[in-house]
DNA sequence: GATCAGTAGTTGAACTCTCAAGTACGCCGG
DNA sequence: CCGGCGTACTTGAGAGTTCAACTACTGATC
């Protein structure tokens, strides 16, 4: 690579204004759910997901999937939830390496309880901060970052 | 706050792609610096602050105030920066509380070596996937949101 | 100069995430 | 029907982060 495409002062502004986005409004979320529900933000995506599936259930491996997760990062995630009574686990009738993961109703109480909090910490710390335009710029430019790490 | 202000459709997959994008480009660029230079991005950029530094030395606490982090944080970081032999630690002369942290020339080699690969990889998860138009409203909305959590 | 609230930093435990193995089962080709 | 390769997890150790003490010092007050 030579001597590397440096950044410009443009795009290092840009970045670093990227970086103090990203950790402020993560932060912030990470840091209500935690307070008020007691889960960290990836557990909470992570039950949402359950919450929206057929039978409120979804193969381990499915969820990882879905949610860009390592098998391991799962298994040590339900772990936890299963401890905390938001899951349980059911072996998979015609996969017997397989297992589903399932949203008890403790959990979704847990989940209807949050959600309130968090749509408002989304609100606070991303949309109230932006006109419908810049809304929909940053739409567009998610999808394609987030698009573009795909391949 | 009674029945939350629920996120519209659009809200909701703008809120989506965000937590996408965010993820893809920050997990990249910590399996790069870590595959590279064994470092966490916090840690790079924490060295990167005391690089400019004038005698690449700062306060704990001001660094700490720079990254908005805790001062735990920070002091379990700089533990384990001096163990690598990145940085130091030198007793504040004025102020026999305080410490500063001190880049070391081992630390900054470290810096030097990731820098190319760090750089290539911001530009592969971001920049190379944004006009120069969608640049500028990216930076423009990501200083709107960071600078309006910062009150 | 004794007191005491505040500041600077450290420590240890609990938690999450990653990475590398490990276990158990499914699905083949021979 | 039996190796052998791939799949679906689980497990355990290591590292980073947070949170709640805790130590040590400063600066202001009386």
């Amino acid at each position: 690579m030579a001597t590397a495409r440096w950044l410009t002062e443009d795009e290092q502004q840009t970045w670093r204004a990227f970086v103090r986005m990203t950790h402020t409004v993560m932060g912030s979320l990470d840091r209500q759910l935690q307070r008020d529900a007691g889960l960290p933000h990836g557990y909470y995506v992570l039950l949402v997901k359950l919450s929206e599936a057929p039978d409120r259930s979804i193969r381990m491996t499915e969820l990882a999937e879905t949610l860009s997760w390592s098998q391991s990062r799962m298994s040590h995630a339900v772990d936890r939830l299963v401890k905390d009574g938001h899951v349980v686990r059911m072996p998979c009738p015609t996969d017997r390496r397989g297992s589903f993961a399932i949203l008890t109703d403790a959990g979704f109480d847990t989940l209807q309880r949050a959600a309130p909090g968090h749509v408002d910490e989304v609100r606070r710390t991303m949309f109230d901060n932006l006109t419908p335009t810049e809304q929909r710029q940053l739409r567009r430019i998610a999808e394609r970052i987030a698009g573009a790490a795909e391949r």
